[in-house]
DNA sequence: ATAGGGTTAG
């Protein structure tokens, strides 16, 4: 029997961008194909799962679908899910309920679910869990893993486990999905309870108790874990070099990537990404090039999350030219992380104008900065001393982009205020904050009083200082080294401890006194 | 379709 829309769908299978995605649905159109449900089914599914950037077409294509079938709903509801505002997905759900003639299957829970997990939406997942339950849905073993899964990335594992013990016969995939809730509210306890509770055990247990060790801290348990288990696939390898990069052990990390290519193995861009973190962080530079010379090699420079880690590496390790050429290189369209990354290079090594100039470049390609951005570029303006364009840069964070300062945020401008010696303005600034001010912050400007030698304003950041963290230490090292820098050193009595706290601690400034004086 | 590894700041 043929077909007729078979040719234009085998097209789907090469088809990577929006537009050549537009060009097959104009030959559908041309057809007369649109009104076939499979048809339009496989296009919604390719905009708004495969493709990226793309879910507002997915949108348009759906509202023009006259009759939209479940798997319509159901795909834009999972598409909706995995984007950056997974709350959108019930607005879908909502109107499958009042216009559609199939009710939420499994399917609809099972991806709205995961929304709410994804938004980490408490009470989206617990209204959708109740919806479940009222259909009898929540009794279906991919929702209920689902749920499980939800309270967990909710922060309430107690609840996971509770929805888990309904499950009358609960498979390795729920097994593990309850272990993996543990270990995301960090309950080591909990997770090796259910790890030897556990009838079966799949290579994904394993990983998940790899992964796990190392999140909690354990590394010695997740290293003897690796070394037993005799069967190990690249996401085993991948999580334990991961997670010895990001517990700081960045030669072990090296080590365990020298060991998997001595295997005959092939690094994937997960396991290339960590240990390429490894080498920022230890400022591996040789490594790195060797790894940058594999990654020619194997054909991996298409992938930009390699490419990403890549010119960071080459940032962190002071080679900036290197960097720029990584990121003029890049194949594709560049990512936020790219972006970020470039200017937290230049920022670091002194280049405040640059990291500004290339922020606004990063404007211009269209590219939205997210807070972490911010954060970059407000460093980068405080260590160059641009107060003014930090300042500005600060105003439209809220104004043009509509992010929200987190107090990272704040701390920067009060560093950038503090560096400069704007020390009442500085105070003026955490002054009026629109959230309370924490200890860190009021250190950072105790810390700037101490820089300049401003006894009075440092008596008063002390003050605050003692509320938002009565059982404070160091600050009194600080304060005396206000009364040094102003010459007052007689005025502040140093004990044996803050003496030796002093030499211990490497407290900001503390290098400007001479010790023997007091 | 449900479970495991990811690069940017702090």
């Amino acid at each position: 029997m043929s077909k007729p829309h078979r040719f234009s769908l085998s097209l789907l299978t090469n088809c990577k961008t929006l537009k050549s995605l537009k060009q097959i649905h104009a030959q559908v159109l041309k057809k007369g194909l649109d009104s076939d449900p499979f048809v339009a089914g496989k296009l919604l599914l390719h905009c708004s799962i495969n493709l990226s950037d793309s879910l507002d077409y997915a949108h348009r294509l759906f509202t023009y679908t006259p009759n939209p079938d479940a798997f319509m709903y159901n795909t834009l509801i999972r598409g909706l899910g995995e984007s950056e505002t997974p709350q959108k997905s019930l607005s879908i759900f909502t109107h499958m309920l009042g216009y559609s003639n199939s009710p939420p299957d499994s399917f609809s829970f099972a991806f709205l679910l995961k929304g709410a997990a994804n938004a980490r939406c408490l009470r989206m997942g617990s209204q959708l869990h109740c919806q479940a339950l009222v259909r009898g849905l929540d009794s279906h073993a991919f929702v209920g893993t689902t749920i499980v899964s939800m309270y967990a990335e909710c922060g309430i594992v107690d609840f996971s486990r509770k929805m888990f013990d309904e499950m009358p016969e609960p498979n390795v995939v729920a097994w593990n999905a309850m272990l993996t809730a543990y270990f995301r509210c960090y309950d080591l306890k909990g997770a090796e309870g259910i790890f030897y509770l556990m009838p079966f055990r799949d290579l994904t247990s394993m990983n998940v108790m790899l992964a796990g060790y190392t999140k909690v801290g354990e590394l010695e348990l997740a290293k003897k874990l690796f070394l037993g288990m005799l069967i190990k696939d690249d996401v085993s390898w991948s999580t334990i070099i991961i997670g010895l990069a990001h517990s700081g052990s960045y030669d072990e990390a090296l080590s365990y990537f020298r060991e998997l290519r001595r295997l005959g193995l092939t690094p994937n861009e997960v396991s290339l990404t960590g240990v390429l973190s490894a080498c920022a962080q230890s400022g591996a530079l040789a490594f790195a090039i060797t790894l940058h010379g594999f990654i020619e090699k194997s054909g991996m420079v298409w992938i930009l999350s390699v490419n990403n880690a890549l010119l960071d590496t080459y940032s962190k390790c002071g080679s900036l030219d290197m960097a720029c050429l990584v990121f003029k290189r890049m194949p594709g369209k560049k990512s936020i992380v790219s972006w970020t990354s470039m200017v937290t290079g230049l920022a670091m090594q002194g280049y405040g104008e640059g990291a500004i100039k290339l922020f606004n470049e990063m404007k211009e390609s269209g590219t939205k900065p997210d807070g972490i951005t911010f954060i970059s570029i407000l460093k980068a303006c405080s260590h160059a001393g641009l107060i003014e364009q930090g300042y500005k840069i600060f105003s439209k964070m809220t104004e043009e982009y509509g992010i929200d300062p987190t107090i990272e945020h704040y701390g920067c401008v009060v560093n950038l205020y503090g560096r400069a010696g704007l020390l009442q303005k500085a105070y003026d600034f955490v002054i009026q904050m629109p959230i309370p001010p924490t200890a860190i912050i009021w250190r950072t400007l105790l810390g700037a009083c101490s820089f300049f030698g401003d006894v009075v304003l440092a008596e008063r950041v002390k003050e605050r200082l003692a509320k938002a963290d009565p059982d404070n230490s160091g600050d009194h090292v600080l304060l005396s080294n206000t009364y040094a820098v102003a010459g007052k050193q007689n005025d502040v009595v140093m004990t044996r401890e803050s003496m030796a706290e002093l030499k211990m601690k490497k407290i900001p400034g503390w290098s400007m006194i001479e010790v023997d004086k007091f």
